[in-house]
DNA sequence: TAGCCTATCATTAGCTG
DNA sequence: GCAGCTAATGATAGGCT
């Protein structure tokens, strides 16, 4: 049995139903986001209420910084338009190592079960974590690095308060 | 002459293929969240950048709302993504649950930028990376005890920490 | 609620204009 | 080069347990 027809573009009517349709679709929907970020490099954010009121939201970078950039397209008018299309960054190696480090912990999450796991898969995800803690940490010594350069380095260790980088991308 | 292979969570490198599939798959993307909306009766808001910069954007409502609404969930503390559950595992170390701990790690890559996050930040991130690989390399013993049960293993000898919960969720 | 089964849908390689 | 079409297969989700 399944998807019986073609799917009407009306609203299920039964409760428990369209609770359960909901959450269905809701993990495909998401997954199809995360899909279209990785896949085809592009920037994504999700938000869904669900009828009962809970949220749920995925975004590629941050759910602010999409809708800012949002609001300035359309602000300038051009809803459907080409931007600054400079096709750069080549940061996606080394660079970011780190960021493919969450991204793979991220898909494994996606595509396992915790619970449902074998000893092996989790030692697969156990090799993600290692791989992604390592690299936080090289990654947060570096800031500190960053941070103190020039200043005095001593308090190198102590100093780990705001310092937000400007690097554009994209 | 089709989806050749499983699809692959990685970055299209061909140009030319990557703005195809992005086509067609934002097209594929935007009915699905139709769909959420009118069948569920969910509020859905999506906005999406092709990497060559053009926005794309579908919301059952409009988007300020939604967004607004997100906003105010955000504020209120209400772990998005799971609102009104009993089991909030807020940025806190409520739960100590595997699954739990790779949602905060999913949650910090969702709301951070790894280049633009500063040491502290990382370090937050670099806490919840050490923690879940403590419970996955726990998980991972368990699992194996689970397998081997009866039989004597040298698996056991990496146990590091108690191993704990046996809790589904969501 | 999660998982299974399977009908239906979506994606895509290859081709055509 | 892009847009559309088709075949073929992987992915999704409805109904039920």
């Amino acid at each position: 049995m399944a998807p019986r027809g073609r799917v009407q573009m009306r609203r299920i009517e039964d409760r428990v139903s369209r609770q359960v349709r909901f959450s269905k679709r809701r993990t495909g929907l998401f997954k199809k986001a995360l899909e279209l970020n990785v896949l085809c490099d592009a920037e994504v954010s999700l938000v869904v209420f669900s009828p009962a009121g809970k949220v749920y939201q995925y975004s590629s970078t941050s759910t602010e910084d999409i809708y800012d950039r949002y609001q300035q397209f359309a602000r300038e008018g051009r809803s459907v338009n080409e931007a600054d299309q400079n096709k750069n960054d080549n940061q996606d190696d080394a660079s970011s190592d780190l960021q493919s480090r969450l991204r793979e912990i991220t898909t494994w999450s996606l595509q396992n079960n915790v619970e449902k796991s074998d000893a092996y898969e989790l030692e697969k995800l156990e090799d993600l974590l290692r791989n992604a803690l390592r690299d936080a940490r090289s990654k947060k010594i570096q800031k500190l690095a960053d941070q103190t350069n020039g200043e005095s380095t001593s308090a190198a260790q102590n100093c780990i308060g705001a310092n937000k980088q400007e690097q554009g991308q994209e």
